[in-house]
DNA sequence: GCGAAGATACCGACCAGCCGGTATGTTTCG
DNA sequence: CGAAACATACCGGCTGGTCGGTATCTTCGC
């Protein structure tokens, strides 16, 4: 059998490696490629070890999507915590989450969406959250033109989505400076 | 055996319903739901009767990539050439396929997008299309603002695809006409 | 301290089912 | 007839998932 798992155990890195290559592999090899082998190997896991963690491979990518909508919801607060303006300050907080001028690490949007295509249970968490969120702010950022200016954030990462490499037409910083003037009030 | 297939032959027709129901399944089943023996059930075919007219499951894809993209440029030239004013022409034509407010049929884009998710090959075609139209009508649908209306477009599309039946948290015909006021020069 | 004892983490082999694809038959049209 | 338009049967490969076993961790009596 050749004693390949006298490694140390670690369970709580390797899980979160799991989570964080299927991650990967979601955004830059595509939905076809997100395999429980792919998976556990981008890991440096076998499947069975990956299946000891996640029952089911929807186990996974339940857990991935949970995971990534929470980090984006505890960045949305972050960023609506450092703003002083209440008009449109959950607007301005999606959209500096979305674009990431100044944010470091990938968007969490990214693998969400690419989630939400697999599974038709994960598109309605999705929208669960988003009208949750919506309606908690109803009262600052209810205002049509905050809604287009929403639109055109998920508009971008979707362009990120389908050009990962490729330069976007216009200067982000322009268009985040842009879209963050439509949240002013006029 | 049991000759199921004392039906009349009509080549054109079943193709044709092969591809809507490609489509349709990967819009509102999934993308992983969309197998060669899902879409030959769901037009009324066998698996042999399907591949007997795209060779590949790859071929269908794309013959569905290209029939929606076909359709999409035809409408927007339908769209432009009925618009008097010269500047933002291309970003309403744009902003009218994908609203669909006062179109018919479903929007193209959608089984479009998900196509993209599908194969890398399907996303360089897409982005080729884009910046080819974009470079063709850079006069006068260059300006940033209107790639901002272009990006919002695409994030309600999107809401669409993730959201199929609900109903859009603001109403579609004021979005609409505010989309198309900003792309009036000021 | 130490060592038994169980729980946890992980491996490796295996399985049933579905996938895309092929090869071949049968029916209908021109 | 012959060719196109299907249906049927079947295959190899890969998928998600199971199972039994082993190595490591943790607990706890002493």
């Amino acid at each position: 059998m050749s004693l390949a798992n006298q490694r140390k155990k670690e369970p709580d890195v390797v899980r979160q490696k799991l989570l964080d290559c299927a991650a990967q592999i979601l955004v830059d090899r595509g939905l076809a490629n997100l395999t429980v082998q792919a998976v556990a190997d981008a890991a440096g896991v076998t499947k069975g070890g990956l299946l000891h963690h996640f029952a089911s491979k929807q186990k996974l990518t339940e857990a991935l999507f949970a995971e990534k909508l929470r980090s984006l919801d505890a960045e949305i607060d972050a960023s609506m915590a450092a703003d002083p303006v209440a008009y449109g300050r959950f607007t301005r907080a999606y959209v500096r989450s979305t674009l990431r001028v100044g944010q470091t690490g990938p968007c969490p949007c990214a693998a969400l969406s690419v989630s939400t295509l697999v599974d038709p249970a994960l598109r309605q968490a999705w929208r669960d959250w988003y009208s949750a969120r919506l309606q908690r702010h109803r009262d600052t950022d209810g205002a049509p033109e905050l809604q287009l200016v929403r639109y055109a954030a998920d508009g971008v990462w979707l362009e990120d989505l389908m050009a990962p490499d490729s330069e976007p037409p216009i200067d982000r910083q322009a268009l985040f400076s842009q879209m963050i003037d439509l949240t002013r009030k006029r």
